[in-house]
RNA sequence: GCCCCCAUCGUCUAGUGGACUAGGACACCUCCCUUUCACGGAGGCGACAGGGAUUCGAAUUCCCUUGGGGGUACCA
């Protein structure tokens, strides 16, 4: 069989971190089969719908690498399909006219919860006399589009994560509605007439999803149309244990990518989330995982979010990247945050100060703190470096570096070092400590010999040494 | 309320009846490296929700309880 599945997002928010998720599992069962993957835009409720959205769902894609071969298709620019099949069903009797209003609605549910019942559609206007019809088009109803559900019927199916599922047909809540008043097909309907004709194999989506599984299974029916595979992933969850939303901060792809992870970064914590490889390794890229991905090895208990794990992930996909590529992610940062470079000419500092941070990254926005004490000719003196500064030795120690060159070299550096040690009878990391409250403004940061160095280059070192001297004298 | 799903360290997980005194990773703690921070290295702490049943033997199978989650739209 050929394996075609999809990812179909409905572009009423950003690409979320769950629709992503659900994307890369799609993907990586598409590649491993050598299937195809389709992008669907489900823009059916246009209230919602946003073309941003749009855009930041494809943008989002592509930017993890989750490449589709067919799409993106529009569901508003199959309006006539829809119509076509909501025809053959309503002409079948498997669909009918539904004429009440909202609030005849709502009544019935405040009814049936006042008597502790399971709120359901009584299925009342099922079978409507042509007269009765008439008479409520009379009063200017307009109807939405109900699909039969039989409450005696069972729904099986066998999905591939889950095993065999079974639903009652009287769990479904009565005769559900395909098409609004307006004729908007809604999602339970259009779903499985794209499905049908675009020849899904495997429908993967989230547990969420049980139990329109459940009805669409007997609009394929009614279709005659083949049932896919169903596959219902476990949701990500937010450290309360509930399926993460947006309103819990951060979830989008695009707010990750701003904040500074890396789209392997991301993808392979993903994977992660559900998913674990018989081997056991935890770190891998998306073209590792394709001939190693199964659904038989996706968890059913859902996952909670954990930026720690996402953080270590990051940081090793930072320590991965070579100088020059960690640079070039690094650069837009450091423009948004103002400092004043120019990349093409600043290399001969601005790959040293990368290779020196790199390190210590976890995502690339913590490069824009890091490297705020290179990019102005003089730091801020923090308190701790101030204390350091007023020191008894800390006059002379400056006074002997701002006799001395520049160093070009960590080993002019070193020496210059042992030099102002033995000239001024103090003990070496007497100086390392004048030297970094001096140069850095600071008693934490990277390595000092190599900062040094960074700032000599841009003839920021003797400066630093003849302000950090007037300040030994202020109190 | 009703239906459905789920249940191993704090977190992500391995485990498909004996190789389990339950393995790995993150986090945390200790030590080493080091002028500091980070990186790196070596250790440590830490879990089968509870109760029955099946079996010579159960984290693994079955049942119940408990707990958690999802769904219950003219949203997707």
């Amino acid at each position: 069989m050929t394996v075609r599945v999809r990812i179909a997002p409905s572009p009423t928010g950003n690409l979320h971190i769950g629709t992503a998720r659900t994307a890369l599992f799609n993907w990586l069962f598409a590649r491993h089969h050598r299937g195809e993957f389709i992008l669907r835009i489900e823009d059916t409720d246009r209230e919602r719908s946003r073309p941003e959205f749009t855009e930041n769902i494809i943008s989002g894609l592509q930017w993890l690498g989750l490449n589709w071969d067919i799409g993106p298709i529009w569901q508003t620019q199959r309006q006539h399909r829809y119509q076509e099949v909501m025809q053959e069903l309503l002409e079948k009797k498997f669909a009918y006219r539904s004429y009440e209003t909202e609030a005849e609605l709502q009544a019935m549910r405040a009814e049936q919860e006042q008597q502790k019942q399971a709120p359901r559609y009584n299925n009342q206007h099922r079978n409507l006399t042509p007269e009765q019809e008439a008479e409520f088009i009379a009063q200017g109803r307009q109807p939405v589009i109900r699909f039969r559900i039989d409450d005696d019927r069972e729904i099986v199916w066998h999905d591939l994560i889950r095993g065999e599922m079974r639903w009652r047909g009287s769990d479904l809540g009565g005769d559900m509605v395909i098409a609004r008043a307006d004729g908007q097909p809604l999602y339970n309907f259009a779903v499985v007439v794209d499905d049908v004709d675009m020849q899904i194999s495997h429908v993967i989506r989230g547990e969420d999803h049980l139990a329109n599984t459940a009805k669409q299974i007997l609009i394929y029916e009614a279709l005659h149309a083949p049932l896919p595979e169903f596959a219902h992933t476990p949701l990500i969850l937010n450290s309360e244990g509930r399926k993460l939303s947006k309103r819990d901060g951060v979830t989008s792809i695009s707010d990750f990518r701003s904040m500074g992870y890396l789209a392997p970064a991301l993808t392979n914590y993903m994977t992660l989330l559900g998913w674990s490889p018989p081997a056991g390794q935890e770190l891998f890229t998306l073209a590792e995982i394709v001939p190693l991905f199964s659904l038989e090895r996706v968890n059913k208990a859902g996952s909670k979010f954990d930026w720690d794990k996402l953080n270590w992930i990051n940081s090793h996909y930072i320590r991965q990247l070579s100088p020059k590529e960690l640079c070039t992610e690094l650069i837009p940062f450091w423009q948004s945050a103002g400092y004043p470079f120019t990349p093409e000419l600043d290399q001969s500092w601005l790959l040293p100060l990368t290779e020196l941070i790199a390190p210590s990254l976890v995502t690339l926005k913590d490069a824009v703190d890091l490297a705020r004490f290179y990019m102005h000719e003089l730091p801020d003196y923090d308190a701790e470096a101030q204390a350091q500064l007023h020191q008894p030795e800390s006059p002379a120690i400056l006074t002997a570096l701002t006799q001395q060159p520049s160093p070009k070299t960590a080993d002019e550096a070193k020496a210059i070092v042992q030099a102002t040690v033995q000239q001024c009878g103090v003990k070496k990391g007497i100086v390392m400590k004048t030297l970094r409250a001096a140069l850095m403004g600071t008693m934490h940061g990277p390595d000092l010999i190599q900062s040094w160095l960074i700032l000599q280059k841009r003839h920021y070192d003797q400066p630093r040494f003849q302000t950090a001297l007037s300040l030994t004298q202020k109190q």
